[in-house]
DNA sequence: TCCGCTTGCACGTTTGAAGCGG
DNA sequence: ACCGCTTCAAACGTGCAAGCGG
């Protein structure tokens, strides 16, 4: 069986400590230690703190704030290939009731899981650390058949970009390689077809360039929207969302001590006991399959369960809370796949 | 009836081709 | 011929409202 490694890293946000690390393994970290930065966490914080909601489609929507990330520590020689998946917050189906959000019950079976390669992979570290790298182009759907290659989401669930770092010379040599996984505790949202709270979409308006026809000197139904929106502000409390009380709620309860980033990374052992998936990434489509598929041979060919049973179990796994065995759950990060497995 | 999803609309932004001048 | 700059139209991305369907 392969092995992964993965990164973790701890946030959590009643600590001062939260985002320091303890000094690497001694092996681990010959290599260096890469370390990676939300680059516009400001803008995901505001978001954030009213609770983040993405639009997903049908054909496709991208994200906004879009996940924006800046590297080091990668050797400027060698080749890197960096990819997002999203994670299920929790195994919970939420509903927008009274100016809040309430569970509505058990997720849906969980969606084909996609993982979206930055189109600039594979791309030395030099290359990586120049600029920070943006996902812009990344889109969300909920549309299970989708053939675009979009990230496929349950309208109504909750989820957070997972990012991933493989030193690798060609999409084909990523599975083998040792991983290092990042994300970042604010850029939790939730799916939907259409915004719920006001509050985000006044705050998308305000930020997002493409939304500014409907800011200024847009139509009469907008104009009458962005009235009740306002209006609901003027007597709304930004922290409202974070008291609810529904299990995943913990997320958001408390201010985040999400200052001063200091994500290096921490290397840990990971079991590959991924499961099938029958889709794959259309960034992959592009390229042809090994003759062998090893691993794909010794995993069982069904859908995995869900992986996070509860949203602490989850909370735990990424740092949400602080978690002093933390290494001894390593091996659940291996069950929500990294990628499609019927194509690798 | 309720609630989530799809569709069409109007608008601003982005992109890239075409034209122009140095 | 080449390069850089500007212009402009098409494509794209956006949130909203209405209508549909489970």
């Amino acid at each position: 069986m392969q092995n992964f490694y993965a990164c973790v890293f701890s946030t959590d946000p009643k600590s001062n400590l939260s985002m320091r690390r303890s000094p690497p393994a001694a092996d681990s970290y010959q290599q260096g230690c890469i370390r990676m930065t939300l680059e516009n966490a400001d803008l995901w914080k505001s978001f954030h703190s009213i609770g983040t909601e993405m639009i997903i489609t049908k054909h496709g929507r991208r994200m906004f704030p879009h996940c924006s990330i800046s590297l080091s520590g990668l050797q400027p020689f060698a080749n890197y290939v960096i990819m997002v998946d999203m994670v299920p917050v929790d195994s919970f189906k939420y509903k927008w009731k009274k100016e809040q959000w309430e569970v509505a019950g058990k997720a849906e079976p969980q969606p084909p899981c996609r993982t979206y390669m930055h189109p600039d992979s594979p791309a030395p570290g030099s290359h990586w650390m120049k600029q920070s790298l943006s996902f812009l182009k990344m889109k969300l759907t909920n549309n299970t058949l989708d053939q675009h290659g979009h990230i496929i989401l349950h309208s109504m669930h909750r989820y957070y970009p997972r990012f991933h770092v493989t030193q690798a010379d060609s999409p084909y040599t990523v599975r083998w390689g040792p991983f290092q996984t990042f994300s970042f505790p604010e850029t939790t949202f939730t799916a939907v077809t259409a915004y719920q709270n006001p509050k985000i979409t006044k705050l998308k308006i305000d930020h997002n360039p493409f939304a500014k026809g409907f800011r200024e000197g847009g139509t009469h139904s907008h104009k009458k929207n962005q009235a009740s929106t306002q209006q609901s502000l003027k007597g709304g409390d930004l922290s409202a969302w974070a008291l609810e009380q529904d299990p995943s709620e913990s997320l958001h309860a408390e201010p985040l001590a999400l200052h001063d980033y200091d994500y290096s990374c921490e290397e840990q052992m990971v079991p590959a006991s991924v499961a099938y998936q029958p889709y794959r990434s259309a960034e992959y489509a592009r390229f042809p399959l090994p003759s062998t598929d090893v691993d794909a041979s010794q995993t069982p060919n069904h859908a995995p369960p869900h992986p996070l049973a509860t949203a602490e179990h989850n909370a735990q796994q990424h740092g949400y809370y602080h978690h002093p065995h933390q290494h001894s759950h390593a091996a659940d990060w291996s069950q929500y796949p990294l990628f499609s497995y019927s194509c690798w």
